[in-house]
DNA sequence: ATTAAGATACCGACTAGTTGGTATGTTGTC
DNA sequence: GACAACATACCAACTAGTCGGTATCTTAAT
């Protein structure tokens, strides 16, 4: 769609969904005016209907920029070298940890807090979060299902299931974070849910946590 | 603050916090006007602002009704009377799944959405929600202090903590369900929170979920 | 190489409708 | 008649979206 190649300048399209992601995760997206995304993006509000058709619009573009800026994060993150699968879902829990850095806007999940709002008043917004959320949970349901069938073939769980409750385990300690305005309340959570990750390995002598860059 | 015997009709004030629990959850706290607040209520906007100071106002005032409701409903629940702590704290999981039912505004939690849109904007409103929720985990919490102390004194999790994540699993569990639009999504989830329980507990035998009435 | 012509990207003043909040009634009860 | 509990009318600020306009880039014929 767009030559990447030499670093052109960001256009204001770039800006406003970067934009979006930021201001979103602070403010909400009801809270979220056309003009606050304008100005967080340097543009004007001719440049935001140039490129958006409304509001709702902006939503959906930036929930799929969320899934391509999430997915090449986790690509590029070293526990993708992994060997054993195993690792690799237990590497994966640790970034989750090793991310919660700075502020809460920072580290929360774009897709989480859109669709909490917008899930009932507008059904192209509610199924990018879909997409982005249970993409990603089947990203990582591959490791856990390469995992399963190396480790424990019959055990009765499915990856995708466990794939899923990663994702809601992670966006719940979001929440609780945000109540407590703490992010370690967020990585005790994440704690619990490694524990439980491991747990479903019981024949697996657990090796000690990975740290991260 | 009130006195609640002989049912003498539903102020304006009730009415508005009931419909505040209702509307807020299905579109969003910036989402809803104050004028939907007051036409769910079947009041007028002298009514409101006659009760509480601002929108902020009331959802602060909401949010404290909120734990007031949830707690009659927990302790008002047959789990409640288990004798033994375990039994109750799964009784208590095996409860929240049985909640689930209906459409997602009806069973997902106020001061869940409440926060994520509020806990950057407004500091009261924010706290009001932590003491919701992290109330509601002492009170989880109690529950696994005492199965802690009979079956696994020594085990290195706090009951504190995993009171907390059980809040946090199920929130997540309201989100995921939120983006797929499907309850049943939440169901799972909280199928994997109660694995992870009973996991907590390794020396004992482990009895079958409790149907709920 | 120049130029004409169209397309794309962007600007910012403007508008119609909405929003939280206020000012001033009215009604019933002690 | 004083006070609480509402109701009605209203407003100033804000909000999403529009619209006429300009700058720059692309294409292709001369």
């Amino acid at each position: 769609m767009k030559k990447s190649a030499s670093i052109p300048k960001p256009s204001a399209k770039d800006k406003l969904l970067n934009a979006a992601l930021r201001v979103v995760r602070t403010k909400g997206y009801s809270g979220t005016t056309v003009d606050d995304l304008c100005a967080a993006a340097g543009v004007t509000k001719g440049a935001f209907f140039h490129h958006f058709e409304s509001k709702d619009a902006l939503a959906v573009a930036a929930a799929d920029y969320w899934s391509t800026v999430t997915a090449s994060v986790f690509a590029g993150a070293d526990y993708r070298k992994l060997s054993d699968p195993l690792d690799r879902v237990l590497g994966y829990v640790d970034f989750r940890k090793a991310l919660v850095r700075g502020q809460l806007p920072e580290f929360t999940c774009f897709v989480g807090t859109l669709v909490q709002e917008a899930f009932d008043s507008n059904a192209e917004i509610r199924a990018a979060c879909e997409r982005s959320i249970f993409g990603h949970a089947a990203e990582v349901a591959k490791d856990l299902a390469e995992a399963k069938k190396k480790y424990c073939p019959r055990a009765d769980w499915s990856a995708e299931s466990v794939g899923v409750f990663t994702q809601a385990a992670i966006q719940g300690a979001f929440i609780v974070a945000k109540a407590k305005d703490d992010p370690r309340a967020a990585l005790e959570c994440i704690e619990h849910l490694r524990r439980y990750v491991a747990g479903l390995f019981p024949s697996v002598n657990h090796r000690r946590e990975v740290k991260q860059s």
